[in-house]
DNA sequence: TCTTAATCGAGACGGTACGTCTCGTCTTAAT
DNA sequence: ATTAAGACGAGACGTACCGTCTCGATTAAGA
């Protein structure tokens, strides 16, 4: 019934100053406080101009963030995953640059609220895995089929189920607080991820040990 | 100035069935559409009773799951992580039943209301990881404590560290539904944290090799 | 600033739609669910072509009456007040007919809005008086004098006075729903008018009296 | 459905907050511009205070218009209608007060305003006419029937013809601003009410004439 | 016949107010 | 004296319209 709008004649100006104050705002009075009136009153923009175009403010949020993510892409310089042969170090890089990113509060704010309005709204979920998670997720996976074809990763490995080693614990002890978020963190993770943990006398994993080499 | 209640004349009666309300209404209409008011209606209870006692919906709703998960104990009549001596064995047991339990709704519900909670609420978050995750990481670790004095680990294993590498990829993976949460998922999450992921040319941790035995 | 339109280039097809959709809704929703929008939408017109050309709905209800007490007139073939000679008929005759058009909800709907409008808007009011009510009046004006030029009416009389007496009653029992609006009404209105209502005895009025005469 | 509020338990001072602040305001903004939220406002009072105890802002004011007529009742320690035994005295002085309060401004906002609301919504009209226009009718109606016991008054006079002979054409003036309101006017109109308009050579009424006596 | 300038339908915009919902506090009755 | 009940001040929700402001697309002169 409801038509959707006509996107050609959208105001770009109040698209940005919406983003941007919802990224502002979040950061100042955090996500359950945030509310659209406060996005409009600061964005200087009518209350509807925000509803016509977004189904909430977990969706504001989700695009801001996008916005920010794109223009930290650029900002960076960054071309995508680093590969100088050297895989441990090409992830350890990589997560030291997200252990970073986590304690940046111009980040951490979205990405908690996001990462909150997620567990409970499937539908927002979806969008943000798709949009924002998955295209990181992919770099990590390409990245490391790079690897398994050099012989650096046995062969039958499970790219996606390796890069949810590397990313899960992060992500986990980032959101639950279980310790301190550190480069010797996802340093000590990148090593236990590509060794493994077993000792010598083994027996853990099915048909598989672990010996010291030199 | 304002005086702590007497918790000695609390009502156990209004306490439980506060508690059971907020479970029950917060699988029904979802974390962000349960209110108090609600709460205290299907409670029969006034407001006032809630606000006496918690602080937040937030709060009433973890106090619930401390209570469930209380119960679950009790009701299958867990002494705790199993220890059979196979520890790949025992770890794909205990996941294997965490999947299960992510997959009851029952469960689901509360347990997605209080990440979100606690991802914007550190407060709350810090009772929610004290009372209710650190007591299960707990287990984890004395189970590979005992591994690794049994050799099963490497003698400097950080069992903290191993604990965050099985759990964290699996509520990473709950969490954001990067995939499907499987059984399969959860063993070969276990194979891969023990015996590590590096194909046999290596390289990948400093001084470490990977080889099949047997 | 703003320059007036060019009523030349005027689209007449627009103007009819706007009143005659004005009118319709009017009596569909009511006047104060009457909004611009809605009649800007059934009349296929946007909302510009109506600012541009009223300053409210209220206007454009006044427009629209007017046309509609236009057609009235040319539709009954009506030249004006009816003068037989017998004043008090004549009177009749035309509080009658006041009397069936106010029961005629396609007249009461738009009536009623602008009585109500001119209530609180002086501007409305006076165009709404001038265009609509004086006309009107004058006509009862008129025939009044007629009748006391021709003896049938004091010397002295105030022909506005008489006429209010006349239509303010009428008007009074319309508005306020005080009695049911009948011929009958009408009819005594008009004798009590001209004959009075003081009884034999008298002593009402200064130096008048009323004596019935057969 | 919805229960009705326990009105034991209302609050007066909110109560009386609202009157007043409605009364205030319609004075300085005008009834198109009175809002319930600046209403609620100025009481400093929440906006649902009111939606719970009345339908609409008319009804507000018409309940502020009932406590204010209250109060005059009691500030000019009115009795009732005056009772000389010259009717026509009577009549006038009280015309004559009615045109006073009709030319304060305290009292004439809420009067148009509760008019004009009237004039569309059956349903406030109703107790508006019931509560605050019936009351003083029937005044008239009173002082009427003894005038017409007393014989100053034809014996089948029927007196509410006589009292909106009286008030409707005061009303209607006052409303539609045909003329000034002036004490001169309502003495006319009581006269001419009382002793008819009619000339001597008559012929109006079927069988009435009025003659000087004197 | 072809500009060309205004009006037109359409609808996005910054706003205001709506009437509803829920918050967290405060008051009341009764048990 | 504590409870269930619920009124209260506060304020965000999402919707409806306001009156203004672009947009092309007619459209009707005058060049």
């Amino acid at each position: 019934m409801s038509k959707p709008p006509d996107s050609s004649r959208r105001s770009e100006r109040s698209r940005r100053a919406i983003l941007d104050s919802a990224l502002a705002l979040v950061g100042e009075v955090g996500y359950n406080k945030l509310t659209i009136e406060a996005i409009a009153a600061r964005a200087g923009v009518g209350k509807q101009t925000i509803y016509r175009w977004w189904p909430s403010k977990a969706a504001v949020l989700l695009d801001a963030s996008l916005a920010l993510s794109g223009e930290a892409w650029t900002e960076t310089g960054w071309s995508g995953f680093p590969d100088t042969g050297d895989l441990a170090a090409d992830l350890k890089s990589v997560l030291r640059a997200t252990v970073d990113e986590f304690a940046d509060p111009r980040y951490e704010a979205p990405a908690r609220a996001l990462t909150a309005a997620g567990a409970t709204d499937p539908e927002l979920a979806a969008r943000f895995t798709e949009q924002l998670l998955e295209p990181q997720l992919a770099l990590y996976e390409a990245r490391l089929r790079t690897a398994r074809e050099a012989g650096q990763l046995a062969a039958d490995t499970d790219v996606r189920l390796v890069t949810e080693m590397l990313v899960g614990p992060l992500t986990y002890r980032w959101l639950m607080r279980t310790g301190p978020l550190t480069h010797a963190f996802t340093d000590a993770l990148v090593d236990s991820v590509l060794g493994g943990v077993a000792g010598a006398t083994a027996g853990g994993a099915d048909d598989v040990a672990k010996v010291t080499v030199r």
